[in-house]
DNA sequence: GTGACATCTTGAGATTTGCGCATATGTGCT
DNA sequence: AGCACATATGCGCAAATCTCAAGATGTCAC
């Protein structure tokens, strides 16, 4: 594959990938976010791509406030599950909690939680036959 | 735990989980969308939980339309493994592809994305410190 | 302080997922 | 047809992740 170089005229500073429009890939490459914001977007979808948190953040914003009891009740889980999903959205900003007493009620930390779920479940109404 | 059942006076019809407020889960359960849907939009957020993909996204929405091999170029990784992420987005009807000759192009297949990722980066961009 | 309860954390097992390499498919050129 | 190129696919291995069950933490009541 890669033994008689006879022909080599195209010097990549690069990497060793072809490019079609190295303008464009320059132009797209500058303007698209970085690494470091990619990183923090997937985390952020990451803690959303999992159908029992899904669950737990759309109960949320039906109740707006849930004990992690009745939200595992509502979800069909057990409250450790419950817990341990809850603790992986709260590292994600996505939901906080507040302690009353010994109970302690689950609510969303964020509007645009909302609006995401809303634009997902448009997105696979009008896509999913 | 489960043993000496010597005060039992809750009779549970779900299942073996404390409820604070039972109409109020009850309520929830009814309106808040089901189980099929929720795995359904797991799948969605689970496709860009992941930074190459998120790369790969935000690169065909500020370029539109790339081959496979500027995209590899333009998130800097292997054309292999541009590919094969490429095969998770159009699974998920995330990305579409248009063949002219040789080359294979790729473009966002839904707005709905766009308005996605313009909403978690507020959401990652206001909560961030 | 002791006991009961709600929630949180921890650990091992099982499943999934991504990466790298090699190869297969499909297309255009000579 | 034969070759070269762009992309897609299949396989093996390492790493991350979900699940389940048990114990730890913190709070209220007596």
């Amino acid at each position: 594959m890669s033994e008689s170089a006879s022909t080599d005229p195209i010097p990549l500073d690069t990497c060793a990938v072809r490019l079609v429009d190295p303008d464009r890939v320059a132009a797209v490459r500058e303007r698209m976010p970085g690494a470091e914001e990619a990183q923090r977007l997937a985390r952020v979808f990451h803690v959303l791509g999992e159908p029992a948190r899904v669950r737990i953040v759309t109960a949320l914003l039906e109740a707006g406030e849930l004990c992690v009891c009745d939200l595992a009740a509502t979800v069909g889980m057990t409250e450790a599950q419950t817990s341990q999903h809850l603790r992986v959205l709260r590292a994600e900003r996505t939901v906080r909690n507040r302690r009353d007493g010994r109970m302690v009620y689950y609510s969303l930390d964020d509007a645009h939680v909302r609006l995401l779920m809303d634009l997902a479940l448009q997105h696979v109404a009008h896509g999913e036959g």
